[in-house]
DNA sequence: TATTAGCACTCAATATAAATGAGTGCTAAT
DNA sequence: ATTAGCACTCATTTATATTGAGTGCTAATA
């Protein structure tokens, strides 16, 4: 869709309410609005091409006497028009530092930390959608006795994550048979991502040429290890955030709001529309299109490991956010994590 | 402190008032009341009994011409009253079950489980403080490389639960070699809880015969493995279900429940103070001596280990809480969470 | 003596009416 | 094109009844 062009002072004037709006949440009437900010035009004037923009669909009034409100399509073209700045981003100590990361070798951990930071700096709501369990390539495979017949399996992945899984067996194995079954299965599976040791890896060693007879079991016990949902796991973080937000708590807004935290699925679906995207993605109100979420607006970015988008982080807030805060901040923290996983995976 | 005793009549009729209120989170006036529960006493007759329970500290009035609602007294009288019936919980099939719990190797997600149960059944907010990570009794330690001078300390629990620390030495070791520590540091560890290791054990070795040349830097990793906080974590579950509840979100008592999630250590003192009291406790109002959580209600538990307490769980919500359901919950919950660390332990 | 009907009184909550003020659109003059 | 001026609108605020569920007290009743 094409942005109509519009003319300087009209185009800074838009710019300027809808700011306005942001900071305070008040609708935008002419007289305050030139004396607020000492304009050299009369409020008649600005009156004038208030009305113009009006028409043009950039702005609405919630009753006849009242001033303008952005309308999404308003929203959009502020977006749009922002230089984005990161200035601020550097009087921000409190973004996730990479090194911070590194000493962490449990995924979840990575996660709710990056969220939490997403939150507590925006003052909104913080999302990510995980990478899918299954793209993690395996570098390393330890079994370990744990009970009778339980055998724990330490998978070291290719990020340096580490992943523990119980697994119940039939047989018994002593210590030094399951040293052996990991040396075998830490030289077969190595390298290879989970999806392709479920689907083709694993039924073409079983298949294979009659191997060493700790073939089989070893490949049961990976099998088993493996076995589990392939969704991408979505963390939130900084809820309460959103109920300081008037709009938010007014009307039945909050209880949708709840509804989609209690059932994330919501959620993960809008994310995963947005993977493919490269750069940040501002989604404003109904652009967003799920009537659950209206009133809301997300500022979403892809990461990626090496130049594959494997996941989306995002903040979430209000129409009314602070693009321009929010933007650069959704910007800089997936570069962060983008080059934090890519490091890993070397 | 000794409870007065009041006569069957006046007690019924507290009991009924509160109970009311609970329910309804409405004053309770004396013509409406007799007339819901068709009494066969006069509502002035009710209004002298209200009027003696006031003198008496069991009631109150927000103001002169309406009715009464119970002061913390008066919930504390309900609360001692309260032959508590497990029969609701029959019915629940919502409930931790302990075999679910069996198949859950991280001890993060067994206690976020309990919580998010906790919440979910009582419609209030889950709470655990889970077990100072220095009682834990160690089991059995693999170490296995994972770069250059990583090495990954996998630590088996006596429940059954395992930890992965990452550790960064100087040395460089070859995977023989860290065999061989693994099964120094399992023979020697075992059977210790972390803080005896750092405390004495780990002394103790280094000052002992001259051992093996692995000794040492065997040591070392541990020692690395076992840094760290002692503090017992907090989890909270169900936030978004206080934000139901009108009387929670009126004024700013909102904000200063947002505090108290914002740093958890609040909620963990008070926890913690409660850990050596058996059986359910019910922290009514200003029972919970700090007043960021005045006009709420905890009702907690301490569940054990073997015969020790070692952390608890318990449910927040408001004043005007549901405690009939929620003392059996509680305290069913904690049973199922002692026995199954109990089992595990052995 | 314990209970209750009756009555005057209180006061939050609700409904109704008036006043305010920040906003608009339109028109005519600059 | 811009703007001063003016009549008009309407959410918000303020002021003013009205209502109704509640109380306490007193005197009659069982």
């Amino acid at each position: 869709m094409k942005e109509k062009i519009l003319p300087e002072r009209e185009s800074s004037i838009l710019t300027a309410i809808v700011h306005d709006y942001i900071i305070t949440g008040k609708p935008v009437g002419s007289r305050s609005f030139v004396q607020k900010y000492s304009l050299s035009i009369s409020p008649a004037t600005t009156r004038n091409i208030m009305y113009d923009l009006e028409i043009l669909g950039y702005l609405m009034q919630p009753h006849t006497s009242a001033g303008r409100i952005p309308t999404d399509m308003g929203y959009r073209f502020y977006v749009n028009s922002l230089l984005v700045s990161y200035d601020f981003m550097r009087k921000q100590d409190a973004t996730v530092r990479e090194d911070a990361l590194k000493k962490e070798i449990q995924l979840e951990k990575v996660y709710s930390s990056i969220t939490k930071m997403l939150s507590t700096v925006s003052k909104y709501s913080g999302v990510m959608l995980a990478p899918r369990p299954d793209f993690t390539v395996i570098k390393r495979i330890e079994l370990l006795p744990l009970d009778n017949n339980e055998v724990l399996v330490v998978m070291v992945t290719r990020t340096g994550m580490v992943v523990n899984k119980k697994v119940v067996i039939s047989a018994t194995v002593t210590q030094d048979g399951l040293h052996d079954y990991s040396k075998y299965l830490t030289s077969e599976l190595c390298g290879y991502p989970i999806f392709e040791i479920r689907h083709s890896v694993i039924d073409r060693l079983r298949s294979g040429k009659p191997a060493a007879s700790i073939r089989d079991l070893a490949l049961d016990i990976i099998q088993l290890a493996l076995t589990g949902s392939d969704e991408p796991e979505l963390y939130i973080d900084g809820i309460e955030n959103l109920l300081r937000i008037p709009e938010m708590v007014e009307e039945k807004r909050l209880s949708s709001l709840l509804n989609i935290i209690e059932e994330k699925n919501i959620l993960k679906e809008i994310l995963e529309k947005t993977i493919d995207t490269e750069g940040v993605l501002t989604l404003i109100g109904d652009e967003v299109e799920n009537e659950k979420v209206s009133g809301c607006s997300m500022v979403t970015s892809s990461y990626k490991i090496g130049n594959k988008n494997v996941g989306v982080i995002g903040v979430i807030g209000p129409t009314r956010m602070d693009y321009e805060k929010v933007v650069p901040l959704v910007d800089y923290t997936c570069n962060v994590v983008s080059d934090y996983f890519t490091k890993m995976s070397k």
